[in-house]
DNA sequence: CTTACTGCAAATATTTTGCATTTGG
DNA sequence: CCAAATGCAAAATATTTGCAGTAAG
């Protein structure tokens, strides 16, 4: 039920930068917000998890600290989707998934039948994007795409 | 907020036969299910309404009757998904969107600005199929599909 | 007749909101 | 200090479930 490919810990430090305090207290400067603990302790449970519902990212916080309260969670996602660090995408079933933006360059391939999240580089969609440019004018979100389908596993006998 | 290739009444009969009573009738009863006026009025709903939300189905369906119970409705919907008839698909924002299965030879562009969702024909989105197949092993459910991005409308400086 | 189906109301689950208190800058 | 943010509890939504009465076959 998690993904494959494991982001977990910051690719190359760019997460990192993004919670280690200056880049988020500037980002959030900059919108005339604040930078609280609450804020910190949310952003960096975003960019652990990976893909995370508001309720895995309440569970994770709660473990972590003294605890950030759901309400709060859920209007510290959307600063921090407001400010560009984190953005989410529908999975399908319920709740709406969240990951950092930094953590964006691949799309979302979910399988209906195991709901494994794999994740792809955005390059497999290109064919796909230049076909709805050229015949809708329709330009393609890659980052907000979630892709669905039966993965290997749930296809194959298994 | 509405499609712009509007299905809205069956493309070639097919949808007609759906709730002409016969093939329903049918379906359900070769699952174990019974024929009642309330899961005609509902598929008749998901056929007229082309994409709806179960509130909207619910809506359409007290307009054109007596009523149905909101309960009677997703357990309605269940059923005629069950049964092959209907499919649901996450167009992104909360609820999920119900249309006719045979209404089903096309994906979803959901515009994130305007929120009108545009009917493609499946074959878009073939040169995709093919390389998930091929690189991941992933079947993709053109059927089960939403793509979201930016109309040309909001794209363009309007 | 028998069993499935419906309506209703209560139960859940999820996200939002009002407000008093706390706190960042 | 002052405005913004938090926590809490209540409200608003959306969907599910238990149950007794109704009706399909």
């Amino acid at each position: 039920m998690t993904a494959q490919s494991e982001p977990g810990f910051e690719p190359s430090g760019l997460a990192a930068d993004a919670t280690s305090g200056d880049d988020l207290r500037t980002r959030l400067r900059e919108a005339g917000f604040r930078l609280t603990p609450q804020r910190r302790l949310v952003l960096q449970a975003v960019v652990d998890l990976g893909h995370s519902t508001p309720e895995e990212i309440c569970a994770q916080v709660q473990r972590t600290a003294d605890g950030v309260n759901a309400s709060t969670v859920y209007r510290t996602l959307d600063v921090l989707e407001q400010i560009g660090l984190v953005r989410h995408t529908h999975l399908g079933h319920g709740a709406p998934t969240y990951h950092a933006a930094d953590d964006a360059n691949h799309v979302h391939l979910v399988c209906e039948g195991c709901g494994v999240v794999i994740d792809a580089p955005v390059g497999v969609a290109d064919p796909l994007v230049g076909t709805l440019r050229d015949a809708y004018a329709f330009e393609l979100d890659v980052q907000h795409f979630a892709i669905y389908g039966t993965c290997a596993e749930c296809a194959g006998g298994r």
